[in-house]
DNA sequence: ACAATTCTAGAATATCTGCTCTAATACTCG
DNA sequence: CGAGTATTAGAGCAGATATTCTAGAATTGT
């Protein structure tokens, strides 16, 4: 029924994704447009806005991420080891999909994304994006110190969230390659981890 | 010689940060000269333009983190203990400096300043803005480890830079107590240093 | 007091940007 | 084939924004 779509949306998420590093705040619709060869009518026919169509690029990038994590997470021995395998994946993102990890550790999404006023289903995927990640985090707690309240599952969000992402961030503003410390980096993410439990019970 | 002036230099830059750090691109000059109560033409004939007066605000806040980052290692002996009050001096600086610290560490540079068309002057202190610190990065490596090559150094990044502000930055975000695991943040940051220091000598 | 200098002041402008609108196009299904 | 439908296409619009311009005001040095 109807016309078949001339033009992917990928391609168009790509060239927004490369525009959006490109910096300079070069990504406007005439520049999408002419990037991916898409007409701005177009664009506007198939995401609605521009906000939503960075909305979308962002849920892309995110669920690219989360994908990688969770198999990562999955494949490894419960407790510390898979706690290290998560924190390790993000440092392996950067390497495997450099422009993607990009976007999403140099980008806060409320930056990309302005506007509040979206389709109530893109809304709601933003809002629930985080959830399974907190899930996985609170899970690693729990299998690391035995219970998960608010001060274990933090020490869990540091050592493998927020110290990777650190670590990876300085690199990709740098230009160098994120995988070169990446054992020193999990080394200290170990670390950070039985130093805690250590305190838990003295 | 001439009229004196009529506004601080830092009232500007006040109203800039906030204006900024409240998001959603709301730092438009017209809102800067409302905020501060200075007309738009008195900004151009301060500043040249928005992007020097960013790239202002971005050298003021530099520096403000760097003055008290030297002073705290100064203060300190050398070798752990001085890499250790440099880590902590990231911690106070989010409490005693709140909005300064969350333009410096929730903010990219090149995302506020967006032109390079700048006065040479500004972007020249743009550029060597990071010498200082590296210099002592290096420094605090030879303390430490008897020398300073690029893996001990990465170590002491990991420790004195990246960790705390992983640490830091996840409070900022959430709007809580930055200072609150400070005891807990600094004994990684010593053990971490520690720990490579016995590895390298084994 | 006078001239020189620096700053204040905000209306006007030129540019840019997200978005809409209308028409045409190309495919599927009956 | 013909009706229906989803998509392409890009010129043009309305609003916003950084910047300029001109006039005037306040202070210092002579």
């Amino acid at each position: 029924m109807g016309r078949p779509r001339l033009h992917a949306d990928d391609t168009v998420l790509d060239a927004t994704r490369d525009l959006v590093l490109a910096g300079g705040g070069g990504a406007t619709t005439a520049a999408l447009s002419t990037r991916s060869a898409v007409p701005v009518g177009s664009l506007y026919h198939r995401f609605g806005s521009r906000d939503a169509l960075l909305a979308e690029l962002w849920l892309r990038t995110v669920k690219r991420f989360q994908a990688g994590l969770f198999a990562a997470a999955t494949a490894a021995p419960p407790g510390l080891d898979r706690a290290v395998a998560a924190a390790a994946w993000t440092v392996d993102f950067a390497t495997d999909q450099p422009a993607d990890a990009r976007l999403l550790l140099l980008t806060r999404r409320e930056e990309l994304v302005r506007d509040a006023s979206l389709p109530a289903t893109v809304r709601a995927a933003l809002e629930d994006l985080n959830e399974p990640v907190i899930r996985m985090l609170r899970q690693l707690a729990a299998e690391i110190f035995g219970h998960a309240d608010r001060g274990t599952v933090e020490v869990v969000v540091i050592a493998v969230v927020d110290l990777p992402y650190a670590h990876v961030r300085r690199h990709l503003l740098a230009g160098g390659d994120a995988g070169r410390h990446r054992p020193a980096l999990l080394r200290v993410v170990r670390h950070t981890l039985e130093e805690a439990r250590a305190d838990e019970v003295p």
